[in-house]
DNA sequence: GTCTATAAATAGATAGAC
DNA sequence: GTCTATCTATTTATAGAC
């Protein structure tokens, strides 16, 4: 569990000068963080079952971390920043823009498997509103539709795409990744009360779905 | 706000013998719910707080319904019927399966206007993994599939489909519909946050592309 | 760095007056 | 039906020993 923990914790205030024991117990409790934040939300979550998933006790947290608050926000942060700097990676790449197109669909998905807590929390955020979040995360946010809209800025001027308007071709994208990846755990339960199909739905062929209507979209075929 | 309240109270062990004024206030309180709970989630609304969005006291909630918890499931299973019902009607409708489809993004999109608190609720479910459901509301929950299941089956039999995966369609109409009703909020903020294009995105548009991505598909013009 | 014990605040739920 | 007051459990956060 790597993360860009160093990154986010020099940004956040935290002791520059500690032993590895610590990095590891910080580790630890920021990864049990992300998991139970996820599966159970901010509010839901008590800082004990953090401590317990953590196998450590909650004065640990309080050592490593200011708050439950500042705790959550550096989990977020940390997956905004990651997100938002491979998703831009995609979008600079030296290829032409339809395989921007498949890279960028590639790239979200091989950050949501190597966060699985990213399109849950997302979820939760989005549902919130946004209303704990500060305008610099916003911005992160806004990475996925900077980084497609300016790949379909350079099809259009290469002839290659259609003008299509980006949030849409945005949420065309986005969307179904976004549930695919955060309903891992209840399309099993559908599936296992009775429901054919949604366990059964594979990681590549979303991917490859996904792109597909993208590129057919850019390229004018569906109109 | 109408709901289906009646249908839901009997159901859920209500007085069925109770005066208009509580009616009135049963209404409230759960309308307030409704707008709380999709705000904010279930642990991180207080009693206390609807209570004050409802302008009543918090033991008049425990005076219509036995807990939280009830209360919450009850605004969760309003919905699911609600919606299931819609899309249940949309697939059976007696127009030709392409018009089915477009009823059926229709309908989502109505249903999402009548009850703001769906979308956002259902993200929230997504997120939460089904953990607090019970089999009834998985079977309601996959409504919406078997639908577009019954829909896409009868198209390839009458020659007008593509034999696509039910999985697949659904995922590329459910989404981008649920991420547009349940980001109004978070669009306006990050808008304001300097973002040029979230929040100008309108419903009718979205409707459309999402009716055409999906006819598109079915009639073998994406590939 | 790591732990146990505890203070302080919050929130779900109920009692009982009107 | 509606209210105020309160009981009880949970939870965030800290103190202080090792």
């Amino acid at each position: 569990m790597k993360l860009t923990k160093r990154l986010v914790s020099t940004r956040a205030g935290a002791r520059p000068g500690r032993q590895a024991t610590s990095d590891h117990s910080r580790d630890r409790i920021f990864a049990a963080a992300a998991r139970e934040f996820a599966a159970r939300g901010f509010a839901a979550t008590s800082v004990d079952r953090i401590a317990a998933a953590a196998r450590l006790n909650k004065a640990m947290i309080y050592y490593h971390f200011k708050s439950k608050a500042v705790l959550y926000r550096e989990v977020l942060r940390d997956m905004f920043d990651a997100v938002g700097a491979r998703l831009r990676g995609a979008a600079a790449s030296d290829v032409p823009p339809a395989d921007k197109i498949r890279q960028f669909v590639e790239a979200f998905a091989v950050e949501a498997e190597a966060r699985p807590h990213f399109p849950p929390m997302w979820f939760r955020e989005i549902a919130d509103g946004g209303t704990h979040l500060d305008e610099a995360t916003f911005g992160s946010m806004a990475v996925a539709l900077k980084s497609i809209t300016a790949i379909v800025d350079e099809g259009v001027r290469a002839g290659a795409f259609k003008p299509i308007s980006p949030m849409l071709l945005h949420a065309g994208i986005v969307a179904p990744l976004l549930l695919f990846f955060a309903s891992v755990g209840l399309r099993q339960r559908i599936e296992r009360a009775g429901v054919k199909g949604p366990a059964a739905l594979k990681r590549d062929d979303v991917v490859a779905h996904v792109q597909r209507v993208a590129i057919g979209l850019l390229e004018g075929r569906v109109v």
